[in-house]
DNA sequence: ACCCGACGTTATCGATGCTAACACGGTATG
DNA sequence: CATACCGTGTTAGCATCGATAACGTCGGGT
């Protein structure tokens, strides 16, 4: 028998999966744990302690996922590939990506800077490719934001938001704008160092 | 003095100016419109029905401040300004804005699909000027996606992402990927590099 | 043996969404 | 003028919810 703390985020989850995270109620997460009421708020303070870590555990599978993916001679291929990796787990998991990605209150899942750091170390490898036209920061917070537009948008208006060629279509003119082939490779190599030097001065050089 | 229905749905837009709207109880409502706790339920059926009569009265004021935005010669400019329009009402009204854009339940605002065809009207304009170069669908939908995103992870995550070189970023990628006729790409990068490279040195460091 | 921490049980509190039952005041219809 | 009606206000109450208190149990470690 599991531990009662990993009952309880099972159960979570579990519900999670059918109900929204608001209409999931305490006593019905004890009954599918088979804990009592109070060992919720001994373990996580109260239901918002225990719907963050539920995020951020779907955070855990999420860029799990992603890692999944094998990373391939082709950086860009390979960011294309985390984005329908991360439609695809929005589309799955509905209630869980919103609670991940659309949090209540003032309690935000820790999960997320870690995304934003794979997605980095993704973009890093654009940029040692040379195919890097966009500022790092710049790219990763424009590229996760669309993506999670679109899921979103997809969840809450499915008609007809939920067509998959709206995220192809966002996905390659977001991606092919931060990364599309130049044409006069002085201005490639002016950019690249722009961008080397940027990192050095900001601490994170690699 | 007002009707009633006009003082409960004025108080609930007045609450929500502050707390987010899961967070309003019926009772303050009625508080604050000095109406009984049955008035609710005789005109909106129940808290949803009232948040989603919230919602649309959103969408009005939402889409009014899109319509007085003059339509000037160039269209693609208009839907620059529109997004802009989008990203500002969003931030003004956070509370407001989630409850337009993430309903809960299954009670969709219907106010969603007049954004829609405000938008199409605009990509119209740009069809007619020649200047659109994906099918209308695919770039209303793929635009307010990346809109809404923008705006909503701002929201929930405004430490690193209510940037406003995001949504800047965005907008000019995907209206120009819709609209063509960007200009050099490289132009706009080499600005933000050393826009970046300047506060860098200069001590704020991004 | 002792205590202590993890877990379980029961009961309870205040707040919430929602409803029933009834009373009041205009308005229009006869 | 009387009637019925509709919108509105008042009170009380229900079931459920999140959260807590008080207490009991068990096992492990010093």
């Amino acid at each position: 028998m599991p531990t009662a703390r990993e009952r309880i985020l099972d159960a979570t989850t579990t519900l999670l999966a059918d109900k929204d995270a608001l209409a999931i109620s305490t006593r019905d997460i004890c009954a599918e744990a088979q804990v009592g009421m109070p060992e919720i708020y001994r373990q996580f303070g109260d239901k918002q302690g225990l719907l963050t870590a539920v995020a951020d555990l779907g955070f855990q599978k999420f860029l799990a996922s992603k890692r999944a993916n094998p990373t391939t001679d082709d950086p860009v291929a390979d960011l294309k590939t985390a984005w329908d990796s991360h439609t695809t787990f929005a589309l799955a998991n509905p209630h869980l990506y919103r609670l991940m990605f659309t949090p209540a209150g003032s309690s935000k899942p820790h999960g997320i800077s870690e995304a934003r750091e794979l997605l980095h170390a993704a973009l890093g490898r654009c940029l040692n490719a040379g195919r890097l036209r966009l500022p790092m920061e710049t790219a990763g917070h424009a590229i996760l934001s669309a993506n999670v537009g679109v899921c979103l948008m997809a969840l809450s208006f499915p008609d007809p938001y939920a067509d998959p060629s709206v995220s192809a279509t966002l996905r390659d003119t977001v991606i092919g704008k931060a990364t599309g082939e130049e044409e006069d490779p002085r201005l490639g190599t002016a950019t690249l160092l722009a961008q080397q030097l940027l990192g050095t001065l900001t601490g994170q050089g690699e």
